[in-house]
Formats: C-alpha cells, sequence, structure tokens
DNA sequence: AGCCTGTACCGTACGACGTACGCCAACTGA
DNA sequence: TCAGTTGGCGTACGTCGTACGGTACAGGCT
C-alpha cells in the first residue's frame, strides 16, 4: 500500500517532521493521529478523509496540503504504530538467547496486531520503509545476529515468525469485525449456524472434519481460536529453526 | 467475509443449486463466473455489482434477485474456486505419508493462491461453509488422520500449515498488486527508492539490517521473495510437526 | 507602509461504489 | 381470461477519494 507512483516523495514524507504547523496549527501528526484514533474505533474504514477533517475541525481538501493521499496516509500510520514495539534497537536482543528473543518478538508483534486491528488491512503491497519499520527491521534482526545463520536464513527465520504471527493476527482481527458487523457474538453465530449446516450436509459424508471439527469447536467455543493457533504455531517454528542451528 | 446477518440465507445460497435459470436466463452461476473472471483478470475491486452485470448482459439491480448482496457474491466466488483445489476427497491423503500429504496440501493451496490472486482479499472474517470448503477440510485432515495425533492437534497442525501458505500468498499478490497499480516492476522500484532511502537514512545507524537487507535483496533481486519464503517457512513448519509425532 | 507573490485552506463537484425502492412485464394457477 | 406472483431493472441516495479553482493570509521586497 505505498504510495501510489512516487516513492521518493513518499519517503521524504515519512521521514521528515511531521510536527511544522501550517497556518491555522494543522500538522501532519495531528492528522496521522487522528485517523489512528478512528481506526481503532472503528476499524480502517472508519479512517475517511472527510471523517479525519472533521475530528481535527479542518476543511477535508486541506488535509491535501500536508498529505498526498490516502495511500501515504496509511503508510504514516503503520509507521506510527511500529513505533510502539519496541523500547530501543536492543530490547528484543537483550531477551536471552535466540529462542526468548523471537518470542519476544513475536509476543510484541501480536500485542500491536490486537491493539490496533486495522494494521494488517493496512500493509501489504510494498513495505513502507519509514524510520521505525526500519528500525524494527534491525532491531529484531539482532536477535538473529552471531549465532551461527547466514544473512540469508537471518532474514528467512524472521520473515517465517513474521508471516505467522501476521496470519493469527489477521484472523483474529476478522473475528472480531466479523462480530462487530454482525452483532452476533463467536457463539451466538455457531448457534446459528450449526442446525442449518448440519441439514444441508445430510447425504453427504465427512466423518474425518465432523469428528475433529466437533472437538475443536468444542474446546475453542468458537470456530476457530486464533490465540491458541499463535502458541501452537509459535512453538512448532521455534522447534523447526532450532534444527537450522547446529 | 460471510453475509452480513443471516448464516441460514447464506448458507442455503452456498449449497443450493446454481444452474436454475430466471426469466432471462440468468443464473448464479453465470453470475459467480463473470465475477470470478473480473477479479483474476484486474483484482477483486474490478468486480464490481455494474461491472458483473455489464458483462453477463443485464441490469445492475438483477443480481440482486439471484444474491442477497456483495458479501453473499465473495462467499460464492471463494467455494467456486477451492472446488479446483482437488480432485476428491482423498486425494491429498493419496500422496504418500502426512509429510508428503502436507506438503502436497501447501502446494495446491500455493497454485490456487497464484491463480486467484484475489482470493485472499475475499477471506477472512468467519469461514465461509459451502460445499467445496467443507470438502477442503476433510480432504486435508485426512492426511492427518490415524498418524497419533489427537483431533485438536490435527485442527492445530493444518491450520499452522494453511496460516503459512496463506501469509507468503498475500505477501505475494500484494507484490503483484504494487506492481500493476504502480507500473514499477520490483527492480524498478527499488533503484528508484534504494538512493531515496540511502539519503534519509544517513546519520542513522542500522548496521544488521544494512547488511542482511543488502545480501537478500541482491539474491532475491526484490523486496521480499514470497516463493522462497513458502519453500523455507515449509520445510521449518515440517521439521517442527515432526518432533510432536515423535 | 504598502504591495506582491506564494501557498495554506477549503467549497464545490465528479465519477465511482453498494443497494433501497418501486414500476413494469412476463409468467402461473384458477 | 384474469388475478396474483415474481423476475428484471431504471432511478436515486448517501458514501467514498480527490481534481479544480477560488480566497485570504504571511513574509519579503521596495
Amino acid at each position: 500500500m505505498s504510495g501510489k507512483s512516487d516513492p521518493g516523495r513518499s519517503l521524504a514524507l515519512l521521514w521528515g517532521s511531521h510536527t511544522r504547523p501550517g497556518r491555522s496549527g494543522l500538522t501532519v501528526r495531528a492528522i496521522v493521529d487522528a485517523a489512528i484514533e478512528l481506526a481503532d474505533a472503528e476499524g480502517l474504514e472508519a479512517a475517511t478523509m472527510r471523517r479525519v477533517a472533521d475530528k481535527i475541525g479542518s476543511g477535508t481538501m486541506s488535509l491535501y496540503t500536508h498529505v498526498p493521499g490516502k495511500a501515504e496516509l496509511n503508510d504514516l500510520m503503520v509507521d506510527t504504530v511500529l513505533g510502539e514495539l519496541y523500547a530501543g534497537v536492543d530490547d528484543p536482543s537483550g531477551h536471552g538467547g535466540w529462542r526468548e528473543g523471537l518470542r519476544y518478538v513475536a509476543e510484541r508483534n501480536w500485542d500491536v496486531s490486537l491493539r490496533h486491528l486495522w494494521l494488517l488491512d493496512a500493509t501489504g503491497g510494498r513495505p513502507t520503509l519509514g524510520p521505525n519499520a526500519v528500525l524494527k527491521y534491525e532491531a529484531e534482526l539482532r536477535v538473529l545476529d552471531g549465532i551461527g545463520l547466514t544473512d540469508l536464513q537471518m532474514d528467512s527465520v524472521l520473515t517465517l515468525v513474521l508471516t505467522h504471527v501476521e496470519g493469527v493476527a489477521r484472523s483474529h482481527a476478522g473475528l472480531v469485525r466479523a462480530q462487530r458487523e454482525s452483532g452476533l457474538d463467536e457463539q451466538e453465530w455457531w448457534r446459528a449456524t450449526a442446525p442449518v449446516l448440519e441439514r444441508v450436509m445430510a447425504g453427504h459424508d465427512f466423518p474425518v472434519a465432523g469428528r475433529v471439527g466437533e472437538a475443536s469447536s468444542q474446546v475453542y467455543q468458537a470456530s476457530a481460536d486464533p490465540a491458541h493457533a499463535f502458541a501452537f504455531g509459535l512453538d512448532v517454528i521455534l522447534d523447526g529453526v532450532q534444527r537450522l542451528m547446529k
């Protein structure tokens, strides 16, 4: 979701000062903060140019004086929120060995994704490469530096862990959104769905799916449990990474 | 992205006949196929109600006779495309042991995601539970049945593998979309970005990120290589799963 | 002090989107 | 034959991002 066509323009905005006010006191920082607040409260689709402008008391089109367009505003929102991740560039690598470090990285990314459910909707496409994104990359790589992996392996392992976290976090965000939009929580939805599904599946035979689905939905009380998937997958992945090491 | 509020209605549509024509020959099947063609060619956002209707030569609002709304059309598109995955319910489990079977499952899911880059944009939220989705679940679980895992572990392992594939496929789809929208391919984009990034990062010091990023982008000729991430991650995950088995 | 020019601000308008509503015409059953 | 039902669809509403052009303020010049 990087800027539509001018990487230079986007990068300059990302790395520039966001606090220099215009005639009416309007700053990039204020615009981005307002957009983040809206997205936190009502989802990314609530952070429209009109609503952001209303929130800070300016005309809609005034935003375009400070930000080239919606795509660049999204990039700014993302980079801003990535700043919440770590206390410093040595934060993750100061938590023990690579295993504890990777776990810490995964948990911090998971936390931020839960706090800002819109985050993963705003990424995808080319990476954002703002200051906080670059710092994140450096901080996370330091966990894997000097433990006997090649540079390529370091990048691959980190990507694997982050991909896992992103996947389960997206799944979690999807369920929360579905609940908000339908007004039905997970249990209510399943109670409404299960009997219809049973009726419609009559005649077909899905023995393993029936048994396993039953067991899972009994335990999770839901159609899926992202928190469990996060923990289970992370353990398996860390075990697999161990084998690369020796 | 399940139907907005009536699970029963959505399920009935998903499992019903899609070939019963109305007065003008319009069928659900034709609507869904047209939408899929548009999304394949130009992305999910091109599959609007107006354009789908134009494509099949009907009025826009006629679609609503056969489909309750956009969300349900998306569900139908997803379930239809999931039908491409396997030749039959015993296809994946007929490919050797659990390891080969899981690999086959991952590769088929990866293939379908590449063929329909919009697929992952159309999922998320509660699962779709159409006939092909249920058949997929059964077929994939059979790979893991009877090898000493609990029902919960079977579900967790499958979810882990599918989450990984989904993550890397989404990353790939994002890059393709970015290329289409910006008109710049990966190399051109990096050539335009790198010097600006270097200038803007002057003064900061990111030694590990610099070294690893350099190495990776040299090898991949891009900011990321989803195909490599797919293969690398799958190997690590399968190794990790092995340890559950012992 | 007066003016000039660049630019911050923003009102209006355009072409997209999903879809509610209501009309018409073609079928169906009596 | 006629009434009732239902498929098809034209129009219109409220949303979106943003192009365009006008207004008015700030800072640098004489």
